[in-house]
DNA sequence: GCAAAAAAGATTGCATACGATTCTTGTGCA
DNA sequence: TGCACAAGAATCGTATGCAATCTTTTTTGC
């Protein structure tokens, strides 16, 4: 069974509307960085891309920006989001609060299954690290993400398994922004930890873990207000 | 300025579209229980209703389906929100998780105008809880929610205080449900005390305080399940 | 040659139309 | 009387059309 399934099982029961798996994809792109920030996402070009009519696109991009990943502008459509520094530091802000939490509900949950799960997805990881190159990287920074949502699901709580969704997505889109070096491998092998301290039943120590994990996701951010963006910004990039 | 103002003012920059101003009218609706759970919500009734199209009747019952508020099954129609036992307790897991991090954050922003508004938002209270009827009920329990968003817009995280919004909203429909006596006084003392402890800025303090008060909350419900509603929703209602 | 105005083109917001699905109701048969 | 089934009504999913708004290009005046 693939991590992505078993996110979605929870919410998704089948094969549910065409928007849904449109949003789906979109977001995918966008996470993996095959969109960039600012990039303009026309109701038209959404469908014909997708070959649906404008409606469904519409409802697409409606999703998406409920969850912050594109910011719809009135009469002049939706743009893939270009997170702020400030925001950057909202979305981090966010998640120091919520997952060392998570990481406690899912130490009293976890099962034997459960851990082989975590296993075959720090496995995953290390593949991708050990490649070079920026598609790596891009994957890298996924399944870095779908750790975390993999940790969410295990922790039985729907509600802050979607709140991490968009937490994660967001934050791939700030790490892609604003990343400066390869904490890759630091936070691979904290993810390591984390398993370990959830394998022992150390629930404490799990968080704790992942408190710290979230703190250098951070402190690799480069949130510094650089010239170019914000003049791409104002010039309506 | 009024408290929701205040409250919104922050993420809808002026007068947005339609749908969202639909949607601000059934959610309240919805969390004064105008609206009772289970109660079909079809987008030709919503849309006559105020004088819009199908289409964006449509859109602001999405809306309110991503909040949680309502419940959408294909081809049959959206339905406000009944939210089970289980949803319940996850609803009430999620604030103990955030609610305490932003009385922490709120502590360390909090302003003398912002002392003021809790002040009026204080006396609102007072006024609704020296009423009787269920009218003055209703008018309660949504002055109780707008005191946990006013202190998440002082908080500051624009984030969490959509988190907020939807946790509020859909306790509403929690306690409007499964709610027993008039926890409404002790609820009242708690949030004095909190807005007490902001005012000193005593951080830790407001912190457990809130923790201490959603426990209240919470305790305060009836979460057995009871074989009326559940055959109701078996029966589909 | 450059700035401002005007027209053309593109895109969104919204309403409406039509096929598909579900619900309701009435009828026939056991 | 009770149940199965089918016709009709109601509702949803989606496509398309039109007006309003925004963007771009062309034209015009200085």
């Amino acid at each position: 069974m693939n991590i992505a399934d078993q996110i979605y099982s929870a919410t998704d029961s089948a094969t549910q509307d065409r928007a849904q798996a449109i949003r789906d994809q979109l977001r995918d792109a966008i996470v993996d960085r095959r969109l960039a920030p600012g990039t303009k996402l026309s109701e038209g070009e959404v469908g014909t891309l997708f070959d649906v009519s404008r409606t469904v696109a519409r409802a697409a991009l409606q999703m998406l920006s409920f969850e912050g990943l594109v910011r719809t502008e009135r009469n002049r459509g939706a743009f893939v989001a270009n997170p702020s520094p400030e925001e950057a530091r909202q979305v981090f802000a966010s998640r120091r609060l919520i997952e060392p939490g998570i990481a406690i509900a899912a130490c009293g949950r976890v099962t034997a299954a459960d851990i082989v799960a975590f296993r075959a997805q720090l496995d995953e990881e290390g593949r991708f690290i050990a490649e070079r190159g920026p598609n790596a990287r891009r994957s890298e920074i996924k399944a870095s993400g779908d750790f975390h949502l993999l940790l969410a699901s295990v922790a039985g709580n729907a509600i802050l398994q979607r709140f991490m969704e968009e937490l994660v997505a967001r934050s791939s889109l700030v790490i892609a922004l604003y990343g400066r070096s390869g904490v890759s491998a630091c936070g691979h092998s904290e993810h390591t930890e984390i398993v370990g301290a959830l394998e022992s039943s150390d629930c404490e120590r799990a968080s704790r873990l992942m408190l710290h994990h979230i703190d250098h996701i951070e402190a690799d951010l480069d949130l510094r207000v650089r010239a170019g963006p914000a003049l791409k910004e104002a010039l309506n990039f």
